[in-house]
DNA sequence: CTGAAAGCGCTTACAG
DNA sequence: CTGAAAGCGCTTACAG
């Protein structure tokens, strides 16, 4: 049996009007009429529909999720799913619920994202970083719908981001590597279409010269973040004949098919090249050797998303964007640490 | 500026009722009429109310998703991730959006799941298994509301369910290494509470019965399915004194635990010991040696239960449930292939 | 402190 | 083939 706002009502002997106003905590309502609708309501096991208060309050107490651009996989992308997880969490606690959108059914309309929200009168949206991104993106975010960008930076009034600092996930290995006495650093960087690769690609320069440490074009080569495309980087690095002592890769993937590369040729690790990837996949512990990689905080960048999304919607605050610091996990790749997990200290000589 | 069926109708000159007949592809409105309508409609970009029109009809095509029981992470779950990922793209070209229920607002009433699919006016439902299922879920299970399980036999009237075929997970690997020529298969099962890791020991003790494999009680031992709990129980069954020819381990973090395990006592595998483990994470193909492993349709669940669902909400079909084929994976570990990727002669001598 | 009434934007018999 | 009217279940000024 479904009740409706009339038939608790009646049974209270109120109006509709009163149990709307207790049901949405108003104030100025008698405790003992209070009492007695609350009562019915337990007894019946009212819910309040979610359709018709949407219609009436033209809110709807949903969050679109919009995974924007190409994007290799929605829910299974090893970082993002990570992120909503924690925005899932955070952002359920303050009472919304999610709406993934399927760009199936509309693939025609698909990039008309505006009006999708607008239909479900979607009340925030939070807007994943793919490849690409359409055009009608840009229309959501500068329209009155608050909008919050995860490695996408936004700029509509209502809108703001969160990104991991990218020029610090870099920054950091190169200064990791130089404590370490490395001096000639290999790069295996992600999609040169990618704002994100790039931004590394720029971090590492940047550290690379406040180290002063020479940065050389035939070092940097390109991948696909896929094994083995790590691989095939790998090969023509060490093609050129000299071995660098170092190399950062932009996945952990790429960093993998690096060590496979690596130990084809002979060499090893971290002894003649230390290796560093990136994202902390969980085969990057179970490898051996067990691989140092750069971390991002999946979970604070969730948490902040669902956080500043909140503040945007609440109108608490104005566009908005911050910058969140990764972190280098060391294990043995790099040669930081021995096998048995103590600390070792740099005995290479730096330079040829 | 939004347009209400209202405008549209007085700029085509025409009532209400005859936009929402072509809306709806009613077939009985003159072909002129529609082509004005149609024109406008395009014109103003106009896109009907969602909440409206669920309100008049009560349907909302949006289907629940909801994460059962406890369950060690909601989306970065491994095999349910990608279940969840083929059903939305399944289930999103028949028009249909996914809401995910938020289970921290709501903790208190968390579990009355039929309420809050009622409250949206949720078409229908799929619910993924973890352990300690609430006993609301009975309760939707058994409403109108349609569900499909995901390993989780429901059984109400317009429920059905998709699982993977768990005796067979155990079966195939049993008959695997009886092809081997091993007899003597130690196993790490996961939880004991779970009906999915039950299913599976039931499978193997049944499948060694059949190949007239004696089962050792002794040989088999519980972990959690991560890795720690299978580098422990690999211990535990080495302390025995003997060592079993093959291993299966009920997930590939437990198998990748047991591998360190059987790797610090000095055996070798595939030589001493096989090695199949179960999920085919990532890390199975990275890791040396290259793990065997028993991998779940996930592709085929999801896009089977969107499929069985979407039956199920059209009403053209009664409760209904399906089987899924396990698939064997055969890599190094278990001693079927060689380095090279040849295949090897089983050479192994059996028992003891 | 409480209630009558209009409205949110659709759909759906029903009449013509 | 088309339209007038009632209804879906809420909320919200407004009056008292």
């Amino acid at each position: 049996m479904k009740y409706t706002i009339k038939d608790i009502a009646k049974m209270a002997g109120v109006s509709p009007s009163t149990v709307s106003k207790i049901l949405n905590n108003y104030h100025d309502i008698g405790e003992d009429t209070k009492k007695a609708v609350l009562e019915v309501m337990e007894k019946t096991g009212y819910r309040p529909s979610y359709s018709a208060k949407a219609l009436a309050t033209k809110k709807s107490n949903i969050i679109g999720v919009i995974y924007a651009g190409k994007i290799n996989a929605d829910f299974n992308h090893p970082f993002f799913v990570d992120v909503i997880n924690a925005f899932k969490k955070n952002i359920g606690e303050f009472g919304y619920d999610l709406l993934f959108f399927s760009n199936e059914k509309f693939a025609s309309s698909k990039g008309d994202y505006l009006s999708r929200c607008r239909h479900y009168q979607i009340d925030g949206c939070i807007i994943i970083n793919g490849d690409d991104i359409e055009a009608s993106i840009d229309e959501l975010d500068h329209s009155e719908i608050p909008c919050i960008g995860v490695d996408l930076p936004l700029s509509g009034k209502t809108s703001g981001y969160v990104t991991t600092d990218n020029y610090q996930v870099s920054a950091k290995v190169v200064e990791h590597f130089y404590l370490l006495g490395c001096r000639e650093i290999a790069y295996i960087a992600g999609n040169p279409k990618s704002v994100v690769s790039n931004l590394r690609t720029e971090g590492l320069e940047r550290a690379m010269q406040k180290f002063g440490i020479p940065f050389r074009e035939e070092w940097v080569v390109h991948g696909d973040y896929f094994e083995e495309s790590g691989y095939e980087a790998m090969k023509k690095l060490l093609s050129h004949g000299e071995v660098p002592q170092a190399l950062f890769a932009a996945s952990d993937l790429m960093a993998l098919g690096a060590i496979r590369a690596i130990k084809e040729e002979g060499l090893r690790i971290p002894e003649d090249i230390a290796v560093v990837g990136c994202d902390d996949i969980d085969a990057a512990r179970l490898v051996d050797p067990p691989l140092s990689t750069v971390k991002q905080d999946k979970e604070k960048i969730g948490k902040l998303a669902a956080y500043m999304l909140r503040d945007l919607m609440d109108k608490r605050t104005d566009s908005c964007s911050i910058l969140v610091e990764p972190e280098l996990i060391v294990r043995q790749s790099c040669g930081a640490k021995s096998r048995d997990g103590s600390n070792r200290v740099p005995v290479r000589q730096t330079g040829p």
